[in-house]
DNA sequence: TTGTATGCGTTATCAA
DNA sequence: TTGATAACGCATACAA
């Protein structure tokens, strides 16, 4: 084992095996090819003793490759950027990079901080969920040929491999599964838009889908700014379902753009005093663990997260080894979970007479 | 604007400046000092065009310092690895570091790959939120100076920094509440104990409050492992309360010790049919954004998860400006959040007239 | 097959 | 006050 303080370098190894570090070097990069076994064994052993371990900067510097990949989320506190960064994590350790993170706690201005932070360190790639409020350093990122992955969210201008949810088929999925619930007066709540392609898309497909339904459904979208507001839009919600005249129950349901405006709806639901499923139908976009336990339990279309990290995470690294194909697009389905509150009725699992 | 499709540097600028690279990297580096105002702005107009920014690789190289802090989480899924993170990140950060993550995705064994891939890139100190199941990489780090702060968990052996909940002093605060509350039969419910120090002291902080109560109350601790055994616990916890003599309603109550066995306890509740607060008391350690919606509202004591991240960085960066003293213990108290899940009855806002 | 020498982008030591 | 130069740890072109 090492003795020394700090990190011994390849000059230690080199000394202690008796030969020269160029041998060293090439041992640890051309191993098979170029060296004869005596030599190979002895710096083998050498690098064993004393524990030595490349510094990655240093080669980097030589290299000009980090082995470094760049990851911006908009919010690591988003379960749907933690997901994410998980598959994408896994993936590039994999295959030998590291990822740096820089989280921009939802401050969009901090986007080309983050970018020029990591890029400083020479990351060859970067992974982005972002707003791409600021698009300034990303496009001269891109313009510079590193590649970029966006997922979830495109950025105006920037055109490169995009992994995200197939959101018309997410929200399509969603507005069918109330259809067949007997649900007929819809509403898709949404943080604001602003220039966030996932919320502008769901909003676009769910105004396409009541338009290609407008015979059996009627809904319009929310862009969810104050609680009072929301509170306000949901009650004005019921009162259309109450009127409506097509033999259902009226009972109106909503879609919750995410995990974040769904616990916002939830919370006015509960102030509202109505019970989910029965007196309002929800539905959310992107399953949690706890939406279960909502209540009646949560509907929601799952996004396949993990997969969304990876397959973003193979793109960046399909692009580093030198794949110039024009820019790709990859949606995925997110598949239905049905809980109660879709089930306009539903009964609580009653006390048992054993308990 | 730069017009290289690569960054420039050093000596670009001081072409560019028509000085030497010596006298920019003083401007870089001592700018006050040592340096003639027409030379410095020279310099400064040169970095400004071609848009310089010094390669901290590089840096590091020359300096032995990377600036860079690692930070190994257990479980990145676990919001409160999160929130430690978020804090630790912006503290980092704000003093000039840039933070390096390694997620373990609670595969102990990867504790030392993870310190030797942040090692390698010679971090300078770093931050653990882990098992210490592995020890060996965190003592050799340990063993060469390079200063490690222990969140929530603590290592064996591993005579360092710790910053953590004050565990006895939550489950006190719990164990009261529901004492207050009125429940006389208590659960501690962990995930198993392993080497977790939050686990075992949480345990062990229980053990001593029913021993300290024991004329008002009783309890025991479960490791959950199957959800079938915590089914069978739960009943058996609810039978024993029914036989409770001292006036009582006979009705227990639960202790989750952290979000993600809560949330198995929750589960487990709802397939016994049982309310929570009026059939089974409910209290979880950590608060999360979705708790008040679960059923009534499950109480938690809420962690400062913020504050502990970035009281970790400080620690080390403390360290890491040379500062000496014995390994210091910083325990954050906990605040409780009451909610349905502890109130032995209670009603659902009705639907109201206007709605 | 192995060793020598050079340079990656910086900082620090020396002269000037 | 400024400039030339060496060194950080490594990889590679070239020489042997």
């Amino acid at each position: 084992m090492s003795k020394a303080t700090s990190r011994s370098t390849i000059a230690d190894v080199a000394r202690e095996a008796g030969v020269s570090k160029a041998t060293v070097s090439r041992f640890l990069n051309h191993r098979d090819t170029l060296l004869s076994p005596e030599i190979a064994r002895r710096v083998e052993v050498a690098i064993a003793q004393l524990g030595y371990v490349p510094s990655p900067m240093a080669q980097a510097l030589k290299r000009g490759r980090s082995r470094l990949i760049g990851l911006v989320v908009a919010d690591i506190t988003n379960p749907f950027s933690v997901a994410v960064l998980r598959g994408a994590e896994q993936a590039c350790r994999e295959a030998g990079y590291l990822v740096m993170l820089f989280n921009m706690g939802n401050e969009s201005e901090r986007e080309n901080a983050g970018l020029q932070a990591l890029s400083s360190y020479r990351v060859e790639g970067f992974i982005l969920n972002t707003t791409g409020h600021d698009p300034g350093a990303a496009l001269e990122t891109a313009r510079q040929g590193k590649p970029i992955v966006l997922v979830d969210r495109r950025h105006e201008g920037l055109d490169v491999d995009f992994v995200s949810l197939d959101n018309t088929h997410a929200i399509t999925v969603c507005g069918q599964h109330l259809l067949d619930a007997g649900y007929r007066e819809l509403m898709l709540v949404t943080e604001p838009l602003g220039k966030i392609s996932a919320r502008i898309e769901r909003t676009h497909a769910f105004n396409e889908f009541i338009r290609a339904n407008a015979g059996q459904v009627s809904g319009r979208a929310l862009e969810a700014g104050g609680q009072a507001e929301l509170i306000a839009s949901l009650k004005a919600l019921r009162a259309r379902a109450m009127v409506a005249t097509d033999g259902g129950p009226g009972v109106p349901a909503v879609i919750g753009g995410n995990a974040v405006v769904t616990l916002r709806i939830v919370e006015a639901v509960e102030q509202l005093g109505w019970r989910l499923g029965t007196d309002i139908g929800l539905l959310t976009i992107d399953d949690t663990p706890w939406a279960p336990y909502i209540g009646p339990g949560v509907s929601a279309v799952s996004q396949p997260t993990d997969e969304l990290g990876r397959l973003a995470a193979y793109c960046l690294l399909q692009r580093l080894q030198g794949m110039d194909e024009p820019a790709r697009e990859m949606l995925l389905h997110g598949t239905l979970v049905a809980r109660g509150s879709t089930r306009r009725t539903h009964t609580r699992r009653p006390l048992q007479q054993d308990d």
